[in-house]
DNA sequence: TCGCTTTAGTTCATGACTCGGACTATCTAG
DNA sequence: CTAGATAGTCCGAGTCATGAACTAAAGCGA
């Protein structure tokens, strides 16, 4: 548990200096290598000689010089296209999916099976998952993307590449890193679904704050469980044991009944999907919306009373964590029409500050955790291209 | 707000290392270079070649070599008691204070003056912070410790050196900063006292937690109002605008009365020093202890009200945040004999977790804010050592 | 007492970097 | 066609960690 610095050596040095690059080549492209040195305070002869590695290992291509005001005219420097991609997969309470993602971020691949896993032994859903991943990596290869890695959302808690506790999938511990690492041949990842969402919204959902992509924010990602993934400064943040962010147990009605948790009183309990339904009488979230649509009083009481429910647990989030927006996602999305304003109204009524951060609803619906899964892959290689380097180039 | 990171340079490489040995010294003394350069990874040259640097800027000291079982016996390195100090500051409603922490965490000075600031102006109370941080200053010089900075702790939110907002002092916009900075001619930072005494319990609070300091946990510090730090991997948590960890207004009665704060049915209007003295009909802190000591039935159940109230809170805490451990500080420290089981029992009932993490009571009184101010100027240095290489020698 | 072994710490040549200035390349303006 | 401006490369110099050889200082066994 004790976390020891490594020495700083020049291998270091350059990795880090590497990682600076290709990060500013990230951020900002097409970027000349002149820039890269000015934004970076690098010389421009550091750049050069960073550049022609990042070139070589073919994370990096050159576009056509583009026609200059005064001087030389600069090479312009991107992220390559065919660089290293990410497989991102996901498991969930009624689908499975998988993602093939390339270095700028674009998807390359992208394939949905839906069925219900509820009622289903977790090594037939696992083997189910690995054909989707051979499908996937097979679709990478015939594309000739060089995956880095790969990365799984499961609905629950994981910790080292292992799914601890699932509660809406009722499984025993499964190892997901080394089962579907052996099969495709890759270094997995495990990551809470809700976790991943949240990175997916900030990475490719649309939100902005103040000009910059949002890195300090809460994200609310209702599917069959209401789950939260906090990002601070660019971060998902975990807390202590992999465990933070249930915002779905977090107490909105201290005098509540008893939740499956074994709590009381939790957000989901009192304004899940569930419960929604049940007050609103209807079968389906599809039925649901329906009814909203067409003004159906007890829909819209039902989802109102959720919204105010949600706005409690926001409140209690505001005050703790200080974020920059709440981002609305999965079925909360698709509620936003009705469900906002009385979530919105709670929040105000609860935290009484002036100007509550921005709620803002997601664009991305159920795509944003496999996203997110994919790209936690690109984004390690662009973090950290040493490793990548050291890893997938013989020498 | 776009955070760029620093290009890695020779200088850096170096300043890196200094910390590491630094830091190791730090963590475990005495210790030898060989073992030093055996736990950091850096070769025995490297590490004789920066405990040089080290010392000869007087924060690391040999000792006397021990005894050894075979072959050379070590020589020990130890920080320099001798060697950078940091002074702590306080304002807080009812006292000022001051310490002077040298670089083992050892307290060299302390001072505390009582007085109710509430209805006093800013700038004159201001003064008298200047006044005893004049005479520390002096305590300081004349033990011979070379003061590195300054912090002040303060009952509200700080930014960027100025007290922004303090609700139960009731100050406009004080940039006390710059105000204690020029009237000391040190460097001083301003951080909120909830933070800083969770981080005063970290670093000198006897709690442990497997064998190693606590570095994952939520700090409860009730003075008049309720305060919370949150410290996660050793840092303290502070939001996206400095505001994180406000507990005292995370919701606890969704249908409860309205807080000073604006909000409705926060935890310190509930549960806060107020509400508690005036349920228990009486009128300070002292009589309320006695009260409880002589089984006074009211005393006794409006300190149980309050534990089932903080329980609710921190039962929200723990599914969003994830801590390792929950400390109570402050007022709830010292009313921990008849609060604590409520609050445990609330906490579970809210939670339903197995294993609720433990709920430790600080030793630390109403201390832990001034140390951690201190502590953190003089930590500062350990972390960065070349920074106040460059600050504080000529050259 | 005298080596022998063991461990601690220093010295110095080597190598891996970045830096900075000189250089070449390629454009626009006049 | 020349001057000025900007992009990018080349190469010598400087900095710092490495690693092996060295010196220092103890205990142990004869």
């Amino acid at each position: 548990m004790t976390v020891r610095a490594e020495p700083a050596q020049h291998a270091g040095m350059r990795a880090s200096n590497l990682a600076l690059v290709l990060g500013e080549v990230a951020r900002t492209s097409p970027v000349s290598r002149a820039q890269v040195a000015a934004r970076t305070g690098l010389t421009k002869s550091s750049v050069s000689g960073l550049v022609t590695d990042l070139i070589s290992a073919g994370l990096i291509v050159e576009s056509a010089p583009a026609a200059a005001e005064r001087g030389r005219p600069a090479t312009g420097l991107g992220l390559a296209p065919g660089g290293a991609a990410g497989l991102g997969l996901e498991i969930n309470v009624d689908y499975l999916a998988a993602v093939v993602t390339d270095l700028t971020g674009a998807p390359r691949y992208h394939h949905v099976v839906r069925r219900d896993n509820r009622d289903r032994a977790a090594d037939e859903v696992v083997a189910d998952l690995i054909e989707v991943a051979r499908t996937a990596t097979a679709s990478a290869a015939s594309q000739g993307l060089p995956l880095a890695g790969g990365c799984v959302a499961v609905p629950g808690l994981a910790v080292d590449g292992t799914l601890v506790r699932a509660p809406n999938l009722g499984w025993p511990e499964v190892d997901l890193a080394d089962a579907v690492g052996e099969a495709t041949g890759l270094e997995i990842d495990v990551q809470n679904e809700a976790n991943l969402a949240a990175l997916g919204e900030m990475w490719f959902g649309a939100h902005q704050h103040e000009g910059e992509p949002l890195r300090d924010f809460v994200h609310v990602s209702g599917e069959i469980g209401i789950g939260g993934g906090i990002v601070i400064g660019g971060e998902v943040f975990r807390g202590a044991h992999a465990g933070a962010g249930e915002l779905g147990h977090v107490v909105v009605a201290p005098d509540g009944p008893r939740c499956g948790c074994g709590g009381h009183g939790c957000l989901e309990r009192m304004a899940g999907q569930q419960e929604i339904l049940a007050r609103a009488g209807v079968a389906t979230m599809s039925d649901l919306t329906r009814a909203c649509e067409a003004g159906d009083r007890a829909a819209l009481d039902a989802v109102t009373d959720a919204g105010r429910h949600l706005g409690v647990a926001l409140a209690s989030v505001l005050t703790l964590l200080d974020p920059a927006a709440i981002v609305l996602g999965g079925a909360f999305a698709t509620l936003a029409p009705w469900l906002a304003a009385a979530t919105s109204a709670s929040v105000s009524h609860h935290t009484g500050a002036a100007d509550p951060p921005a709620l803002l609803v997601s664009g991305l619906g159920s795509d944003a955790a496999v996203r997110g899964a994919a790209g936690t892959v690109v984004r390690r290689v662009i973090a950290d291209p040493a490793a990548y380097l050291t890893r997938h180039t013989p020498r």
